[in-house]
DNA sequence: TGCCTTAATTTGCGACTTAAAATTAGTCTA
DNA sequence: TAGACTAATTTTAAGTCGCAAATTAAGGCA
């Protein structure tokens, strides 16, 4: 059926790749335990650990002492072997940050965005000059980018050339690549989804570590999902997966921004919630600047407001049902509540979300999900955006700059 | 990350599977096809066919005349190198079905079972005596089964024992195997929901054929989905995936009889659709015997009476609307519309459905989407649980016969 | 019959993992 | 302080595997 053939020399990159990737998330381990997590026996692990020491991939970290007998020798990943960029564009701004490869922060910037709507020729120009200004900041040689991760709101078509959605932001079909193209750039670039590199963060570092099947349902102003399957983020066959927000909810309801009626966006996205609230209150503003300020209002005034209380305790309803057919259809082990909207409601009501989601799931599923929430907040964008070129790594095992270079001379041959 | 070590044997056994399935799919093909599809060398292709040539499950199946140079011998796999049963086991009778292993059907036999709730202890001495009148009546032996695959209704958790959860017929938690624990059957079980099992039939010889991403959407009485991704079907953490039918479709709805309210299947399935008629006849009941033929005959009086054409109309708009959230959620290249009810629907009204669906999903994707018919039917059940066993020996590359051998030992370590 | 073309097989090689043996690097004991 | 002991690595010696190149097989054609 799939028509991957297997050489010989591709068992050793997979061994190279599961040894590093164990040592990332679990290390610092020793060999001894690397052959015991992985299956490998000693030689093997001996071997190819010797070679990614060699290359400088993977540093000893200490010693474990022992009572007798030779002292394990801890192993990780050496942070400095490279450093990696993450890009968030915003509709607002672009943020950059520059971590080293264990994901330690070491420069970020934000830039304002003319809104409303960026031209792509705009954003190249921003990039490159913030990345040389990261790159001063903190002292790293363009040369130690191992890749530069950059996370867009829209969808992002991965193919030989890679093309960004992004209806918010008004860009129709852009190749990435381009955007760059002549700005002296030559790290490699990642480009996906912002909601799906800030679930990819929640998946290495918050609140999904160690989840094989979950959703990172995130709410702010709109909704979307990042759903993980088998531990890889699911992308369906133009990538355009986990619209959450688009699912009907209550047919034939609410008009949604997307042009359909009654999404589910309408309802628990934080627009959708306050246009509901100004409703009841009659058209009256709510006093406050700005969204994230408005659902506090609201939130707050629920205890003492019967029509407060009573679109809150609506929302709940909905998210319930939202999250519940998140369950029935993809069976998760978890589902992790994020974006600022989700974590201003989940913070006060999870309880209630999760009494309302067990009202609409199905008894078997929602027994064995845990609902949490998100341990990283909207920000994380970045950083998810910047374990892209570290996962090109560890699952590939080689150093994606080398290889983006095998795969043009693959190419030309 | 995922802990699979990989010896220099799993990749003989890994080209041996690619081999085994290109073979089996896409056969017959030469060995110098076979080499190009799979991108594996001749001498590679060559002895690893020779080695399953020698095992009998790869024959020689005539030449392909050339002009000039030596013919090219086809291979395919052979049908008789083992057999396969397939049993659906329904609310009201099991049915039995027997394959060579191209899966052509070569016996079949059902026998009813007392309803509403046949107990577990009377389906295991039933399918026990069946499969040996199957075997008789086609002339097998015992010994060539492969395997065998069941079906039944409700989800099954797969694990180290195999547990079957199916409220339909009032199953609960029941481990599979103990059913035919003493009945001296030795061929390897397979168990999997019927509606999966129906979904893998129709990926392997109906109108999913060659989808990658793809969604079997099947409506009889009740409403279920089967979600395959990236050519494997999805079953979630705890097999019980899928479950579109009880997803939210108008919150607060109609009572569904899994406890809910206002899920899909109260809307589209066939009951839902009958008993919203019903109501709309003032409670007068549907002058036909039974479901189907009430849904027919509510199909035909659309064309003359405004409330027969209403209540159509409706369920055309939810399912498009159910079909929209499947999409936006899987984003696959196929819907395939099945079941009973979805087939009388979808002959009469695929056109109408298809422009619900628009209504309701993101237009990217729903462009890249295509809506077709079943092309099975509803018995593709046992079909499909015959596929089970061949499944296991595609992906192997080895008989499940030895291998569960060689798993106890490995387990007994 | 002999030459040409294309398919399949055989051969020689480099690469890989593993089990077992050897080595190494500590702790413990007297 | 010199063994004795212990347990982690490294080396060594098979045994496999897939591939490129070289052969061999099986026809067509003149």
């Amino acid at each position: 059926m799939d028509s991957k053939r297997a050489t010989v020399r591709d068992l050793r990159r997979r061994n190279r790749s599961t040894l590093l990737s164990t040592l990332f998330f679990d290390g610092p381990l020793s060999r001894f335990e690397l052959g015991q997590r992985t299956g490998l026996s000693a030689a093997t692990v001996s071997t190819v650990v010797a070679e990614m020491a060699e290359d400088r991939l993977v540093v000893e970290a200490g010693l474990v002492e022992s009572d007798g007998g030779r002292p394990r020798v801890l192993l990780r990943v050496n942070p400095t072997y490279a450093h990696v960029v993450g890009v968030d564009v915003g509709e607002t701004g672009v943020t950059m940050e520059l971590f080293d490869l264990a994901l330690t922060r070491l420069a970020a910037h934000t830039r304002p965005l003319p809104p409303p709507r960026p031209a792509p020729a705009l954003v190249g120009p921003l990039i490159a000059a913030g990345l040389t200004e990261l790159l001063d900041q903190a002292g790293v040689p363009e040369s130690s980018l191992l890749g530069i991760g950059i996370g867009v709101p829209g969808t992002v078509e991965q193919g030989a050339t890679v093309r960004v959605h992004a209806q918010a932001i008004g860009w129709d079909a852009i190749a990435v690549a381009e955007l760059l193209g002549d700005s002296g750039v030559t790290a490699p670039l990642f480009v996906e989804n912002g909601a799906k590199t800030q679930g990819q963060a929640e998946m290495w570092f918050g609140a999904g570590r160690g989840a094989r099947h979950a959703v990172i349902a995130l709410i702010g102003s709109g909704v979307g999902a990042t759903v993980i399957t088998d531990g890889t983020t699911y992308r369906g066959s133009t990538s355009s997966a986990g619209e959450w927000g688009h699912t009907s909810l209550i047919y034939g309801g609410r008009a949604c921004r997307c042009g359909a009626f009654g999404c589910l966006e309408a309802y628990v996205g934080a627009e959708g919630i306050l246009d509901r609230y100004r409703k009841a209150r009659g058209g009256r503003a709510i006093p406050r600047p700005d969204e994230q300020s408005q659902l506090d209002f609201l939130l707050t005034a629920a205890d003492r407001s019967a029509p407060a209380a009573a679109i809150i305790e609506e929302t709940v309803g909905y998210l319930g049902a939202g999250i519940a057919n998140l369950i029935n259809l993809f069976n998760p082990e978890r589902i992790v509540l994020g974006g600022w909207a989700g974590l201003a409601l989940g913070t006060r009501l999870l309880p209630d979300i999760r009494r309302a989601t067990a009202d609409h799931a199905l008894r078997h599923a929602y027994d064995r999900t845990s609902i949490d929430l998100c341990r990283l907040g909207p920000d994380a964008v970045a950083v998810g955006a910047a374990t892209l070129p570290v996962e090109a790594l560890l699952t590939s095992g080689t150093d994606p700059r080398t290889r983006s270079r095998l795969q043009d001379a693959q190419q030309n041959a």
